[in-house]
DNA sequence: CTGAAAGCGCTAACAA
DNA sequence: TTGTTAGCGCTTTCAG
C-alpha cells in the first residue's frame, strides 16, 4: 500500500534539456572568442591575461554554469590535490576527531582529504589503498602501523607521502604520528595496582582486529605481571565497541564466579556503558567494582562518577599528521616518529 | 630541546630510485608484448581476452606494482564512480551514522562516497559543491533542503542525481529522504504540556546556522502556543553542540530568575550534558527540572534517568538515500519525498 | 581474441 | 597578453 502510494508520485529523471550544454573550456573559448588557453589561465588565475579577457570569461562562466573538470586538469598536470585518509571506523568519535584535525590543516592548503573506512579489515584496507592510489593522491594518511605486506609494498612503491597515525609502537613506512597504546595499558595497570585491586579483568573486542586495543591489552597485562599479578578474567565481544557491548561484558563478568574488583575496558565507549549499568543498578563504583577506559571522552568525564581514563591527543594527531604531510610535499625531511603523549585522568571510578 | 631532538632524526623524502618506474598501461603492454588495449581489457575484466594474456598481465602487474590510473580512465569513459556526500559536521555521531548507511549501499555497487564538511556555512557549502562537481561525480547526497540559490542552480544544472537528506520540511531539488524536524518539536511540546510543565525553556545553538534545529524549535514553539503556552526563556550558544554547551545552557537558565520547570534542548548532546550536570549536583530530574533532547542516542537512553528524546532514523536515511541514488542512476523514477518517520522515547527525564 | 587510431578535457611549453 | 602544439593515460570504436 505504502509502495503504491509512493509510486504515484515518482519523479522522472531530469531531462537532458534546458541546461545549456556547456561542458568544456572550448565552449567558453568559442563563446568569448578567446582561446582555450586564455580561458584556462583565467579559470585558474595563473599566468597573465587582460582584465577584459577575465571579465569576458567570468561572464560566460556565470551565464553557462560551466564547471571546471578536475579529472582532465589533474591528468594534464599529473597531480591531483587529493589526500587519501584511511581509518578503521567512523562509528567512533575518535577517528572523526582525527579527521577534523586533518581537514583543518589540509583544506586551507588547497588539498582535499578523501576518506575511506576499512572496518578493521586488512584485506579491505589493501583494496582501499589500491583504489585510493588509483586516484593519484598527493599523499596518504592511514591509521595504524600494521598492514598486510602487500599494502606496505604498495604504499612504499607509490613514492608519495605516507603518514601513519594513532600509533607509534612499531616501525613506520615513512613517518608515524600518535601515541603509545602499550604505555596507556601500563598506566592503568599501575593505577589499579596502586589502588589495591587484585582481582582484575579486561573487557574488549576481539583483539585480532583492533590491533591498537591489543597493544593496550598487552601493555596492561605485562605491567600487571611486573607487580606479580595476572588477569583474573577477560571477556571479548565482537566489533564494534558500543555502550551495550560494555554493559554486556560487565554483566558477564559479574555473573561469573570470578569475583572481580576492577575492569579495564578497551575504550571509553565500553567503559561508559558499564558505568551507566552500575549507576542504574546501584552497584557501587569503585567500591564494589572499579572501572577504567581509554580516550578520555567528555561523556566519561561528565558522569556523576568520572571515569578513570587516558586522554588521547586525537585532534592534535590529525593536525600534526597533516602538517607533516605538507612538509613532505614541500620536500622537507620529517621525523620518523612523533609521540604526542597521553594524559592520565584519575577520575573516581577506580 | 624537543625540536632539536626531533631534528636529529629527520628522514629525507623517499628517493625516486628503487621502485621500477612502471606507471602506465603502455609499460605493462611492452613488458608483456601485448597491446595497451588487451592489457586494459584484462585490468577491467571486460571484453574478451585469452587466459594466456590474462596470466601475462597479472604477472607483470604483480611484479611491477602497477596501479591503474582512474583519473585517465574516468576522463576517457566520461564517468567517475564517485558520489559526493556533503554534510554540515562530522563532530556529531548523527552524520557519521548517515554516512555509514550510505557507504554500506554505495560500496558494493562499485561507487565511492567522497565526503565534504560544510561546518554549517552555506558559502562554504557552495564552494564545496563546486569542487565536488568538478570531479564529475555520479551523484550528490547533501544534507538539508536549504542552500544558496547559486548552490541549487549548480546542483540542478549538473544534471546528475541529487538526493537531499535529513529533512523533508521544504521542497527538494530532486528527491528528499529523512524526517520532519518540525514534527519532532511538536511531539516534545505536546509531551511537556501533557506532563504539566508550564514554565518551559529552550536551549540550543544559534538557529541561523543549524536550520534543522531551527525547524524543531519552531515546531516546538508553535505547538506550545496551540496549548496557550509560550516559551518562558531560551539560551542560544555558539556552535558546535557539546555536552559542555548543554551544561552551561542549563546553568544559565537556572541562574536566571525565570524559574524554569522544563527545558527542550537542541539535541541529545546538549541534553545529556545537562542531565549529567543534574546528576552530579543532585538536582532532581524530572521533579526539579525536566529535560528532553533529540536523536535518541544510546548515551541518553543509558543514563540512570533515561533521557526523553526522539529517535531519528539515521542509518536508514543513509541507506535509503543511497538506494534512491542507485535508482536514479538506473534511470528509474524516484519519489520526491521519503519520510522515514520518528520514534518518541518517553524516558524518565520529563 | 587482438590491435590501431582517435579522442576524453585539460595544461605545459613554447612561439608570436 | 594571447595562441598553437603536443601530450597526460586511458578507453571507445572499428578493423583484422
Amino acid at each position: 500500500v505504502l509502495n503504491s502510494k509512493l509510486n504515484q508520485r515518482l519523479v522522472a529523471p531530469a531531462k537532458t534539456v534546458a541546461k545549456l550544454d556547456v561542458k568544456t573550456l572550448s565552449d567558453i573559448a568559442s563563446r568569448t572568442g578567446l582561446s582555450k588557453m586564455t580561458v584556462s589561465r583565467v579559470m585558474r588565475g595563473e599566468g597573465s591575461f587582460s582584465v577584459k579577457a577575465k571579465e569576458k570569461v567570468q561572464k560566460a562562466v556565470r551565464e553557462t554554469g560551466y564547471v571546471h573538470n578536475r579529472l582532465a586538469g589533474s591528468l594534464a598536470t599529473q597531480k591531483s590535490s587529493l589526500v587519501a585518509v584511511i581509518v578503521p571506523t567512523i562509528g567512533n568519535i575518535v577517528f572523526t576527531e582525527v579527521l577534523a584535525g586533518i581537514s583543518q590543516v589540509l583544506t586551507p592548503a588547497g588539498l582535499q582529504p578523501v576518506l575511506a573506512v576499512t572496518d578493521y579489515d586488512l584485506e579491505r584496507e589493501d583494496a582501499l589503498v589500491e583504489t585510493m592510489l588509483s586516484w593519484r593522491p598527493q599523499g596518504v594518511i592511514i591509521a595504524g602501523l600494521e598492514h598486510t605486506p602487500l599494502t606496505r609494498k604498495r604504499l612504499k612503491r607509490s613514492g608519495i607521502a605516507i603518514i601513519e597515525v594513532m600509533d607509534i609502537d612499531g616501525s613506520p613506512i615513512d613517518c608515524a604520528v600518535g601515541f603509545s597504546h602499550s604505555e596507556a595499558g601500563q598506566i592503568i595497570a599501575r593505577h589499579f595496582v596502586k589502588q589495591g585491586y587484585r582481582r582484575i579483568a579486561y573487557a574488549g573486542t576481539d583483539l585480532t582486529y583492533d590491533v591498537r586495543a591489543a597493544k593496550r591489552f598487552k601493555g596492561f597485562v605485562k605491567e600487571l605481571s611486573v607487580h606479580g599479578l595476572h588477569l583474573t578474567a577477560d571477556v571479548m565481544t565482537p566489533l564494534p565497541t558500543s555502550l551495550e557491548a560494555g554493559e554486556n561484558a560487565l554483566r558477564k563478568l559479574m555473573e561469573s564466579a570470578a569475583d572481580i574488583d576492577a575492569v579495564y575496558f578497551s575504550n571509553d565507549d565500553m567503559a561508559v556503558g558499564a558505568l551507566q549499568y552500575c549507576l542504574r543498578n546501584a552497584i557501587a563504583v569503585p567500591e564494589a567494582m572499579a572501572l577504567a577506559g581509554f580516550n578520555g571522552l567528555g561523556i566519561g568525564q561528565g558522569m556523576p562518577i568520572a571515569l578513570t581514563s587516558i586522554r588521547s591527543p586525537r585532534v592534535e594527531t590529525g593536525i600534526r599528521s597533516a602538517e607533516l604531510l605538507l612538509d613532505r610535499l614541500a620536500g622537507k625531511g620529517v621525523p620518523r616518529t612523533v609521540n604526542l603523549g597521553l594524559q592520565f585522568l584519575a577520575g573516581q571510578s577506580s
